[in-house]
DNA sequence: GCCAACGTTGGC
DNA sequence: GCCAACGTTGGC
């Protein structure tokens, strides 16, 4: 049974449009330096899982729709000390920090706004509407995904 | 720009 | 192990 997942980002940083753009619209979800994020890469997705692509800071939405595609690897830009996320602790023998690679699947025509999901029932205990909620990747419930997308799908549809 | 909430660090 | 200080995240 495929899980869902939450996966966080400034499209100013890194968006769902420049994930399309990319060959096969695939690329490693590097960067992430928390523990409970890296966890749930490393330990938990799997090849098949489906995500919802979250714009966080402009327009806090939900974009759309990824798949995992590769389960968890070294995340190797830790090691480059000219990467904005290098750490200085984690080395190819012992790497501290994971990815996966995730694949664009869809892009809603109409992104799902947070103001949005915190009035929709069936979210309220949505990991990423929680007071202080700051996870990069977070796990999503069935139904909650399927909420979601019913969301954009009527906005689609001038509902 | 503001500020609440969070994770990490480091002194003790 | 505790906890204050700090830097960061992210909504508004």
């Amino acid at each position: 049974m495929p899980r869902h997942w939450l996966f966080k980002t400034e499209p100013g940083c890194f968006s769902i449009d420049d994930l399309a753009a990319l060959p096969g619209g695939v690329s490693s979800w590097d960067g992430v330096r928390n523990y409970q994020a890296r966890n749930f890469m490393r330990d938990e997705m799997r090849q098949g899982d489906l995500g919802l692509f979250y714009h966080s800071v402009t327009n806090p939405s939900v974009a759309g729709i990824v798949e995992i595609v590769r389960e968890s690897y070294p995340d190797h830009t830790a090691w480059d000390p000219e990467n904005n996320h290098f750490d200085p602790k984690s080395t190819p023998e012992a790497p501290r920090w994971f990815m996966v690679d995730v694949r664009f699947i869809r892009k809603f025509d109409h992104p799902v706004p947070l103001r949005m999901l915190k009035g929709t029932p069936g979210l309220e205990r949505m990991e990423l509407l929680k007071k202080g909620s700051r996870l990069s990747v977070m796990p999503v419930a069935e139904e909650e995904f399927a909420i979601v997308c019913a969301l954009a799908d009527d906005a689609a549809n001038g509902l």
